[in-house]
DNA sequence: ACCTCCCATACCTTCTAGGTCTGAGGGAGG
DNA sequence: CCTCCCTCAGACCTAGAAGGTATGGGAGGT
């Protein structure tokens, strides 16, 4: 059950003479003669009939002539395709990001990546930072992009993007009104935040800044992610502090607003697994930084 | 390009271990590793990642996955087909016999070669004599029923049946009112024959009884083929010799009759090419054998 | 009857796959 | 933190299969 011995078949098939088989396969006609004997041997069937000057294939061998031509075209297909997806110009890419990248540079590197590898298909999906974390150790997904960046070092990390922080205020909130919004003077407000764990969270980063500027805020708001979180804003629950990318998106019943007073801002970041050795990883990895430093 | 790294890389995508695969196909671990290795750069990708103790298949390998199963699964199959076909269970038998078998022991021997080989797909056609033998000679059938048989030191040939002959008369001949007939009265008769070429021909063995019975017929009327034949006599155009055989089918315009006189009868013999080996044909001559005992 | 063509056999050579031993690297347990 | 163990890979040798050359035998053609 060898291969090289149906290549051999489809040659005298071919030919329908050994010895022209045997200069197209480039090897001398004796051992030609012997693998179709052994194929015969193997196969339990004669092949070809010899009896005359001109042989001639059996009913046997038309047969398997069908199937062998189909097997060995159907095997360089394989190992063609395999090749591609090894090269990374086909395949998959499963990527993950925190809601709140869905606005900024996320989606023109998304865009980028398609274009310069248009067979690549993408599996995207939102999650939060907890969540990325976990679908990366579970192998789940291949990239994260999160906010601002998940500690293992098992994962290799990638800076996409550096932004400011601003605020998104309710429409019927007094405070949509004011000309300038200085950050020290919110302690009376409720801050819709994210869970706090697992820690460091995105909710001990803001409340850094709250303490920074002193005060504790006077009430918390609790949602799972971010797109629950501006809704609740949009519904007057509170103000949240968000990424100024946010803002490009306009959003019924949510002004977004600057504010004075400290602004870290915030980072987003790509992670794989550093044992993550497909090509379509490293060629994210690659589009990543070449977009950054585009802009 | 070898299928035994197929199959060896089967072993390993299944197991994901190389220790437990080797001890699957009865090798030992290293060279397992090496023709895994030789498959990755014969491809040109990575089929495993081996950087924990776990293994794991890449892209490329689930990919190469699917395509092996299903080619090593195929090539099985091809190679049972084959076989089958070899062995004659399967197939194709191509068998035409002159017009005038095709009322006797014929269709029986058909319907009894069918029922012993169902999956032998059968192609029949009716041909004369000279159309047998070429077809023969050109491999165009593997088996011909002619009357009374080819000469040709190629053919094998193996008698079928031996009958009497008989008249076919026109239904408004004033033969079909007499209670008996001699052959030797039938002189002023036209004779419906069938072409006299290639010789000796069917027409020069009935114009060889009318010589021994003593007369030359008054006038002779070819056809191309038996069924031409009976029809020009049912049309009443003359009367016509045929095997008894044919007398089974009634045919509207025709009476069939014995007669007095000389009666060589006539048979019908199975012929292939002594260099056809194909299990069908040699299937075909059994069941003929059989049958023709049995008969 | 001889020649020619073509496939098969005999015998030798070469190369590839398999075996054994061993080392490197990571994970688990003391 | 060190050690042991597990697993895969490399080095080296052996064996077996595939390839090469020389030659024989059978069928067709002249």
């Amino acid at each position: 059950m060898e291969l090289r011995r149906l290549r051999y078949f489809l040659a005298v098939a071919e030919e329908l003479h050994f010895g022209r088989a045997a200069s197209r396969l480039e090897i001398a006609q004796p051992p030609l003669s012997r693998q179709i004997a052994a194929l015969e041997a193997e196969i339990g069937a004669q092949l070809f009939d010899r009896s005359r000057s001109q042989i001639r294939k059996t009913q046997a061998g038309e047969v398997l002539e069908r199937h062998a031509r189909a097997l060995v075209d159907r095997l360089e297909a394989a190992y063609k395709e395999t090749r591609q997806v090894g090269e990374g110009g086909v395949g998959r890419l499963r990527v993950a990001f925190v809601g709140s990248a869905s606005h900024g540079v996320l989606p023109n590197l998304i865009k980028s990546y398609r274009s310069f590898y248009p067979k690549v298909e993408l599996a995207l999906s939102a999650m939060n930072n907890a969540e990325l974390h976990s679908a990366l150790v579970q192998r789940e997904i291949d990239v994260a992009v999160a906010r601002p960046s998940l500690k293992d070092d098992e994962l290799r990390r990638e800076p996409l993007a550096q932004e400011d922080l601003i605020l998104a205020i309710p429409d019927n909130s007094e405070l949509a009104e004011r000309k300038k919004i200085v950050f020290a003077e919110l302690g009376s407000q409720t801050f819709v935040l994210y869970p706090r764990r697992p820690r460091p969270s995105y909710a001990d980063f803001v409340l850094s800044i709250c303490r920074k500027e002193g005060f504790e805020p006077a009430a918390l708001e609790l949602a799972q992610d971010y797109q629950t979180a501006i809704s609740l804003v949009s519904v007057g629950v509170g103000i949240s502090v968000v990424p100024e990318s946010v803002s490009r998106t306009s959003r019924p019943g949510v002004f977004f607003r600057s504010y004075e007073g400290y602004n870290p801002g915030t980072a987003l970041t790509i992670h794989a697994r550093r044992d993550n050795q497909a090509a379509q990883v490293a060629q994210f990895f690659d589009v990543a930084r070449k977009f950054r430093r585009g802009h």
